[in-house]
DNA sequence: GCCTTTCGTTGGAACGTTCCAACAAGTATG
DNA sequence: CATACTTGTTGGAACGTTCCAACGAAAGGC
């Protein structure tokens, strides 16, 4: 519990030298002799020194860290993009600030001034609440991007994201391939991703000339929400359902077993997002999986270029998501 | 991009008033003026001014922030210790620093590391892959509270976790009072909680006079490990398995329903920890839970106390687990 | 042997804040 | 009316670091 950390003035004194030295040897100069180098290097590990960030950051005006604002910390699709990220940052010696905005924008807001007040070099937002005008503001004062939602687009501020509208066809695609016609959408409720999943849904549709068989109905993003959903989606008999997201599509999976049919014998299942959660054995969730890694690992490099050379081109990444077939899928039933 | 953030020096000539009076002003200090302070704010919010955290933490040598390291982000369970910690933490106005050591003790070393460059005020180990002598040694530097872990306890370093040997008893208790004898344990291999969760198990066993049918299989904590051990545990035809985690409880019950078996007509089946996903329709699972919530504000709490009145006693708190009724537990089937 | 260059080292200023002692101006006390 | 106290305000020092200009000593060039 030694109270007093000990400082660069410490370890001068013990190696007899000064603390310009100590600092020059700490980082690595190569102006500095061998013996003293030793000396000092020495000094500080037998004191138990450590640099302090905070003095480091006032004097060169560079705090080497930068903010992660991440929606809510259960999520397992934040988790994967959150550890790509982490990897990135680190090999670039970045400090990483994570905080939790618990889906509440007032909330967010404090957050992110606190990480401000940290004098954060830069600003990733993992899906967030905030309105545009205020991301406007934050974009303007440290560089920023947003994850995983590409609605909102704003001066300076880079976005890095799944197409959605591309992923919802895709798991058309996938249904249509095994025959399915009676195709019904059970949406992610009032918010911008799944609204882009819905569009997506119906253009494909559209494309398929299925038109009239287009039937969305309104549900969430919470396995609640898609076991009512699906309840009410089973009154227009559809052979196949594609579910907002995988959480949903969970709820909907218990919803068609509790009516007495069979997945995918009777009702074929396609969730979104591909959580890792899909693939264990009793789930087997069939799924639209966004690459994760690569959002997080794009987010970093996008950030990172950004610090280094501020000002630009707003960038807007789109990723691509691919179906991974796992065990609600099949073909559609003969019988019609 | 205002390369320059206003300083507390900016605000002053504008308001046309001292430095000092400006951070008094700012830190809400009674002895300011009505009118001067509010010139002060208004200043201040014209440019927005944003105070600067290293600059303060230098300046009064309390960086009121803590350190947090999870072993992984992935884990639901970390997660809901997290948002309670988050809560409490803010609560007393101190920011938090969230680092994931991905169960790798290398990097875990170095995250703490960078975290006691910033000058953490306390730190909490969210499970962690930490030897002892090490411990130790960051417990002497920094108040720690370790969370989840029990096992090993070193001086000056609270620890806050539930009694997994108790916990292990009730999933037991739960068997038996459902008529279950051949009760087989998968454990969750070679770790710290799951030796004790297996103890729990056996003692329990003794406890029922029940010490003949005592089998332990082993396991992992993963759904591909919980399958794996599920198959080889139906070889001695138990009544119920007691499952060393959620995750792999659920690879455990896709192996019983894939040798066409019934859960839980022919086995019961309960996991261990309680984790929300268990809760989800299709998945419904009988669960020893753990007051996820209760951990977090407990282990902020302690922290806190000993941020306050440093040295002291080594806390090690045990909160109680319950078991969560669901639907994968029922009576033991009649024949034998 | 003198001047220049290189090498290793040094003190001091700066970063943005808080805190303390000191102050001027007003108000109460005798 | 002098003295003491209160109120509001101020400059300067300090926190631990980095960086710069400047240093002495050794080495090189003539």
């Amino acid at each position: 519990m030694s109270l007093q950390r000990p400082t660069i003035h410490d370890v001068a004194s013990r190696a007899g030298m000064s603390k310009s030295l100590v600092s020059l040897a700490l980082s690595g100069s190569p102006k500095v002799s061998e013996s003293s180098r030793r000396r000092i290097l020495r000094a500080a590990s037998e004191l138990g020194y450590r640099r302090n960030a905070a003095a480091r950051s006032l004097a060169v005006n560079r705090s080497r860290t930068i903010g992660v604002l991440v929606l809510d910390l259960h999520n397992p699709v934040f988790a994967e993009i959150l550890d790509a990220l982490q990897a990135e940052v680190r090999q670039h010696s970045f400090s990483m600030m994570l905080v939790s905005g618990g889906a509440d924008a007032a909330l967010e807001k404090t957050e992110i001034g606190t990480l401000q007040e940290f004098q954060i070099e830069g600003l990733i937002l993992i899906s967030h609440q905030l309105p545009a005008e205020f991301l406007g503001q934050v974009a303007s004062e440290v560089p920023t991007v947003t994850v995983t939602r590409s609605d909102i687009s704003v001066a300076g501020m880079d976005t890095v994201s799944n197409d959605d509208v591309a992923g919802a066809g895709l798991a058309v695609d996938h249904l249509v391939s095994l025959g399915h016609t009676r195709i019904t959408h059970l949406d992610g409720g009032d918010n911008p991703v799944s609204h882009l999943r819905a569009q997506g849904y119906r253009e494909a549709m559209a494309r398929h000339g299925l038109k009239s068989h287009t039937t969305q109905v309104s549900g969430g993003l919470s396995d609640q929400a898609g076991y009512v959903a699906a309840k009410k989606a089973l009154g227009s008999s559809p052979t196949a359902l594609f579910v907002a997201n995988d959480f949903s599509a969970m709820g909907a999976i218990a919803a068609v077993e509790e009516a007495g049919l069979d997945v995918p014998g009777d009702i074929s299942i396609i969730g979104y997002d591909g959580i890792s959660l899909g693939g264990l054995r009793s789930v087997n969730l069939t799924s639209v999986a966004q690459p994760l890694a690569e959002l997080g690992r794009l987010a970093a490099t996008r950030l990172l270029e950004r610090i280094e050379t501020p000002g630009g081109k707003a960038h807007h990444d789109h990723v691509a998501s691919e179906v991974i077939v796992r065990g609600t899928t099949g073909p559609a039933p003969a019988h019609p």
